[in-house]
DNA sequence: CTTATTTCAGTATTTAAGTACCAGAATTAT
DNA sequence: ATAATTCTGGTACTTAAATACTGAAATAAG
């Protein structure tokens, strides 16, 4: 079984903690609880919490009381940019491989794939963190 | 750097391979011609080319002049059924994980990733290995 | 100032994909 | 028959991504 589109859990842990994040703003979130509420091993998901606060996404303090906050409003974070911290930066390529020798003249793909991304690429900006806060 | 569509190399290599032997029909084409085209390693392409050859998409011929041909029409064989043997057969699911325990209510994604995983899933049936011969 | 708690950073382990190798079976040509 | 060629099937190696672990640093509270 195989999905075409390319979320690692990883992905989905920073998305769908940082609706947990956002939901309790402004208190703080650690990463126990967020490893409770998520279902998801603790250790991984801390690692990914550490990522996205190196980025400025969101602001960490250590010690007791410590956690997890936002670091900009919830209306400027989208999946996209959380994303793109935890995979990497997306290529809105044609041909989705990189080989180089490719010894095609024109591209099997065509413009399918171009396309597709770039609705995959809009979908995932419109995803704001503010639309999972009543 | 990543991409938002899952396609593997041997995927790929299998597209283009059978675009190849598609061309050259109703000659047959061996493994060793196909890896130096597409600039691949042979034992992976024969390794795949094995697998197409089982599903009974190709048909496959040893011995001196042996080799690939396809198995059916041209029009008949899309990137979709070369996709589902060589990956696996696809989830059109509106979560991109697996994940059973999923502690949301609403799944966060929405019908968004639905929709797009159809929209590719519409583009994979519609490239024929018809599409590449002149 | 001591203890408990929490993030941090580096490393290690696991898993999956890709690649390589090799002996065996089938087939063609000599 | 014999030799050369090509697919087959099993296994093993390599590499990269994903996930897990662990000790150190920071902070808050008693």
């Amino acid at each position: 079984m195989s999905h075409l589109i390319n979320i690692s859990e990883a992905a989905s842990l920073a998305l769908h903690g940082l609706v947990i994040v956002a939901q309790q703003s402004p208190d703080k979130v650690n990463a126990k609880y967020l490893a409770e509420k998520l279902n998801a091993s603790e250790a991984h998901l801390a690692k990914i919490f550490q990522r996205l606060s190196k980025s400025g996404l969101i602001k960490s303090f250590r010690g007791p009381t410590g956690g997890f906050m936002l670091n900009k409003p919830a209306e400027e974070i989208s999946f996209l940019d959380i994303y793109e911290i935890v995979e990497s930066k997306i290529i809105l390529n044609n041909c989705p491989l990189d080989k180089a020798g490719c010894t095609f003249e024109n591209c099997i793909f065509g413009d399918a794939l171009k396309n597709i991304s770039q609705s995959i690429y809009q979908t995932f900006k419109n995803i704001k963190l503010s639309n999972f806060i009543e």
